[in-house]
RNA sequence: GUGAUUGUAGCUCAGUUGGUUAGAGCGCCAGGUUGUGGCCCUGGAGGCCGGGGGUUCGAGUCCCCUCAUUCACCCCA
C-alpha cells in the first residue's frame, strides 16, 4: 500500500467511471436547458455566516458537519460549501438578478463538503446537481422543479424510485403546529431519546422523522401538520399534487416528511432509491420563500429547488445495469513497433495520423510486439499499423484489421484514406 | 461523535487446534510462434500477512494499543 491514501470520505474517479459521470452530466445539461434553466457556478467556499444564517444554526449540517477554516487570524471564518442553495441565493441577491427579470431559473452541478462519518452512499466530498427557480412563489414553480428532476431520472432509465411529498405550510401554520407538537410531546419527555429531547426545544418538527423505533409509536399518535394548515396553504399543496398527477408523476404523501434544513416552507419532497441501503435519499428539495430574507434581502424572494446526489444516483444506476451500453470507443489505430530504434519514425507517423483526426495509440513503454498487440486488443483498437524495417525502407505500411485479422501493406496515403473514409475500407477486403 | 466489522501479492480471497522456504485464481512480464492480438501451454516477477508492543522455544494465527476500511446510528443528497 502506498504511503498516502485519499483522505477519509473522499475518493478517486478513474477513467471508466468518469465516462459514467460525463454521461449523467450531459443528460442533466440537456434537460435543464430543455426546461429553460441556465447553469450557474458559485464558489466552493463562502463566509461561514452565510451557511449559519441560510441553513439554520440548529441543523446538524451547521452544528457539526461544516469544514470551516480561518485563513487569516483576524479574518472572517470561511466554510467549504455543505450545500448549494445558500450560495446560489447569495449570488442572485448580490447581483440583484431580480432587477433584470422577475424570474431566474438556474441549475448547477458541483462538489459539496460535509464532515460526517462516511458510509454507503455518503462521503465527505460529494456532488449534487440541482436547480433553483427564483422569483416566483407558486405551486406551478415547485411542480416545475419536481418535474425536471423526475424527467432526469426517467431519462436515465432509473426504475423503482419513490417520490414522497409533504407540505410544511407557511410560517404561521408551522408556529401553531409547533406549539401543538410541543404540547403533545411534553408529557412524554421522560420517554424521549436524547436527540428528540433536544429537538423538542429547538425544532420539534424533526422528531417526526426520527428513525428510532422507540419513538415511532409516539410519533404515530402525534398531531398532523396537515390539520393546522390554513386554507391557502392547503390549496397550494393540492395544486402541486394536481400538477404531478397530470404529468403521470407518482407520489406518496408522507406527513412525517420534514426536511432537515430550516429554510423550507410549503412543499417539501424527497426521492428514495431502494438500491441504496441506509442513506436512501437520492434527491430532495422544496420551497424556501424565507431564505432570501434570512440572508438580508429587504424584499421577498420566493424560490423552489431540488438537489440530487450524484454519487447516490450513480450507485443506483450501476446496480440497475444502466451503464452496460456505455463503453468508450477504442482508438481507430494502434501502432505496433518492430524494434525500438524505429520509435522516432513511428512517433512521426502517429503525429500525422492524429493531425488527420485519426485516434491513434502508440506504445511508449518499449514492450515486445506481442505485448503491443495484446494491448491493442485490450483497448479495443480497430486496426494495428505495423512499423518495421521493411516499412521504414519501402514507405509502405502493414495495416491489420483486428476484428477480421485481415491485413494489407499500403502506402501511408492509402492508410490515411482507409482510416479516414469508412467507404474506402473495402480496400482491405 | 458512538457502535460493530474487516485489514495476507496490483485485484478477489484461502491459510486447519500457534509449528519448516505464506498459497490460489485473475492481472502483469517472458517464452512456446527469430515481424502479429484475442484461446491454450510453460515459466517468471511481485508479500516487513496495515503499524507498534506483548505472550511463547516459535505468531499471518493469541492478547493489548494504534491507524485505516466497511456498514450502521445521528443526520442528510
Amino acid at each position: 500500500m502506498s504511503q498516502y491514501q485519499a483522505v477519509k470520505g473522499t475518493r478517486d474517479i478513474f477513467p471508466e467511471e468518469a465516462t459514467q459521470w460525463k454521461y449523467v452530466e450531459r443528460v442533466v445539461h440537456t434537460l435543464a436547458s430543455l426546461y429553460g434553466f441556465s447553469e450557474i457556478r458559485v464558489p466552493v467556499f463562502e463566509y461561514t455566516e452565510l451557511f449559519q444564517r441560510g441553513i439554520g444554526s440548529t441543523t446538524d449540517i451547521v452544528g457539526k458537519e461544516m469544514f470551516s477554516f480561518q485563513p487569516d487570524p483576524k479574518g472572517r471564518s470561511l466554510t467549504l460549501r455543505p450545500e448549494m442553495t445558500a450560495g446560489v441565493m447569495r449570488a442572485a441577491l448580490q447581483k440583484n438578478l431580480l432587477s433584470l427579470a422577475p424570474v431566474h431559473k438556474l441549475y448547477y452541478i458541483g462538489e459539496l463538503f460535509r464532515k460526517e462519518r462516511p458510509q454507503a452512499g455518503r462521503q465527505r466530498q460529494f456532488s449534487q446537481f440541482g436547480s433553483e427557480l427564483i422569483g416566483v412563489s407558486s405551486p406551478a414553480a415547485v411542480a416545475e422543479v419536481i418535474t425536471l428532476m423526475m424527467h432526469v431520472f426517467e431519462s436515465l432509465g432509473l426504475r423503482g424510485l419513490k417520490l414522497r411529498i409533504n407540505t410544511l405550510g407557511d410560517g404561521a401554520d408551522r408556529a401553531r403546529y409547533r406549539e401543538a407538537l410541543q404540547a403533545y410531546f411534553a408529557p412524554f419527555h421522560e420517554i424521549l431519546d436524547d436527540a428528540s429531547k433536544e429537538r423538542l426545544e429547538k425544532n420539534p418538527l424533526r422528531i417526526l422523522d426520527s428513525k428510532n423505533p422507540a419513538m415511532q409509536e409516539l410519533v404515530d399518535g402525534a398531531p398532523r401538520l396537515y390539520d393546522y394548515l390554513n386554507g391557502s396553504s392547503l390549496q397550494d399543496f393540492e395544486k402541486v399534487l394536481f400538477y404531478l398527477a397530470e404529468r403521470n408523476i407518482a407520489y406518496d404523501i408522507d406527513h412525517r416528511l420534514v426536511r432537515g434544513l430550516d429554510y423550507y416552507s410549503h412543499t417539501a419532497f424527497e426521492v428514495t432509491s431502494s438500491e441504496l441501503g441506509a442513506q436512501d435519499a437520492i434527491g430532495g428539495g422544496g420551497r424556501y420563500d424565507g431564505l432570501a430574507r434570512e440572508l438580508g434581502s429587504t424584499a421577498d424572494v420566493p424560490a423552489s429547488g431540488f438537489a440530487v446526489g450524484m454519487e447516490r444516483l450513480l450507485i443506483t444506476m450501476e446496480k440497475q445495469g444502466l451503464f452496460a451500453a456505455l463503453n468508450s470507443p477504442g482508438p481507430q489505430v494502434s501502432i505496433v513497433l518492430q524494434q525500438q530504434d524505429l520509435l522516432d519514425h513511428a512517433l512521426q507517423i502517429a503525429w500525422r495520423l492524429r493531425k488527420a483526426g485519426i485516434k491513434t495509440e502508440i506504445d511508449l513503454a518499449a514492450r515486445s510486439m506481442k505485448a503491443q498487440m495484446r494491448e491493442a486488443n485490450r483497448i479495443r483498437a480497430s486496426y494495428a499499423l505495423f512499423v518495421g524495417t521493411a516499412e521504414y525502407t519501402t514507405g509502405n505500411y502493414t495495416l491489420k484489421n483486428l476484428a477480421t485479422s485481415e491485413q494489407r501493406t499500403l502506402s501511408l496515403d492509402a492508410v490515411l484514406q482507409i482510416l479516414h473514409e469508412p467507404a474506402a475500407r473495402e480496400l482491405l477486403e
